[in-house]
DNA sequence: TTTAATTTCGAGTAACCACTCGAACTTTGT
DNA sequence: ACAAAGTTCGAGTGGTTACTCGAAATTAAA
């Protein structure tokens, strides 16, 4: 038994299910977010999901905001980000893996095109995400692409800054069409086509 | 002076000032919708910046989907679409030129940037007209990169439909991240860099 | 079992939304 | 000047929004 120095009694902390809960409730907004925007979704369609009270919703994440930063983070931790797993795994190879893995992962695609275009109104909140997850996804390609060019492997005339932003650009990009025609658009083979221009054969 | 069959008298069509009051009404919508969206951009928010009531602006415009689509389609007749427009400037001045011009035109790339993602979501009044977009500028793109094709000025192994749709995702994206980071980021560079790996030199 | 913290939710709030209606006012051809 | 059509807007309508409040129900530690 814990008490303070108050006398009270110190707090519980949450109950057994609400781990599940929250992640119900994080896995119900990336649908809804996915597919309506963030200003275009409504607490209340996200409780409807879940089949609870939008009140009950708001005991978990007191804000609307705080519930986005909920879903953007947690799909962090569930997917990749185009990283390779395996170090012997060379990044064009990370990169088309992941690009399609994301082809079969309903609403990712949709989540983060969508999300990360209105994150750029107003004030948002996933701004900060975004401009930090851009920051890092660009310093992570930066270092790859900078040790490709110290073996000698990148196109000469590349440079590895230009190149991480534009293998960024080209990603998003192309998602974007693939969203409005996936039959037309080969996401995968668009990216792979780059990198193997940029990178030379070993 | 004209009558029609029933006697009654024909419409006389809008006043003077009209257009002039349409135009204006779109400006303004391209500003709002540029800076918050489509969904989150309201009608009193740009009939505030016109200087009349909603009421009034919704007599020129019936419903907040038709101001969307007129905002677009001026769009398109104002600026251009990376297109050449002397036939004897090279497709990567071309779109060098756009790209850098895209730059000075406050509102440009936001429109176009938030409005395109927000277009994927449920029913939007946009969603047309971007996809339409996208077929027609990939039938551009590729028509020109088939000619390069045939002058053998194209690199080995690059398919030009892909090419085409390359392109368009790279400058689309190369936009987003240019609107979280303008002085990191050098659109026109990444779209010269891209173009002169994928056009071989005269 | 007691007890307090956590979880649930019904009811309400104030603000905003796109859009309607009807009546005034302005323009303009005759 | 007349009259019809175009223009403006105040007032409202029904709906939705995120969010608050207070109280009941549930959980779990002691």
């Amino acid at each position: 038994m814990t008490t303070n120095e108050t006398g009270t009694r110190a707090p519980r902390g949450p109950y057994a299910k609400s781990k599940q809960r929250r992640e119900s409730i994080v896995m119900a907004a990336h649908e809804v977010f996915a597919a309506h925007g963030y200003r275009g979704g409504s607490l209340q369609g996200v409780a409807d999901k879940v089949g609870m009270s939008q009140t009950s919703l708001l005991h978990y994440f007191p804000s609307k905001g705080d519930l986005l930063l909920a879903v953007l983070n947690w799909r962090d931790t569930v997917t990749g980000d185009g990283g390779a797993r395996d170090p012997r795994e060379s990044l064009v190879d990370a990169v088309v893996r992941q690009a399609r893995f994301n082809e079969t992962v309903p609403g990712v695609i949709e989540l983060y095109t969508v999300l990360c275009a209105e994150s750029v109104t107003d004030n948002h909140p996933g701004r900060d995400y975004f401009t930090q997850r851009y920051e890092g996804l660009r310093r992570s390609y930066l270092q790859q692409f900078s040790a490709l060019a110290d073996a000698g492997r990148l196109r000469p005339g590349v440079d590895p800054e230009r190149a991480a932003a534009s293998l960024i650009a080209l990603w998003d990009g192309i998602q974007t069409q693939w969203l409005m025609a996936p039959e037309r658009i080969d996401m995968a083979g668009a990216l792979r086509d780059y990198l193997d221009m940029v990178i030379l054969p070993e």
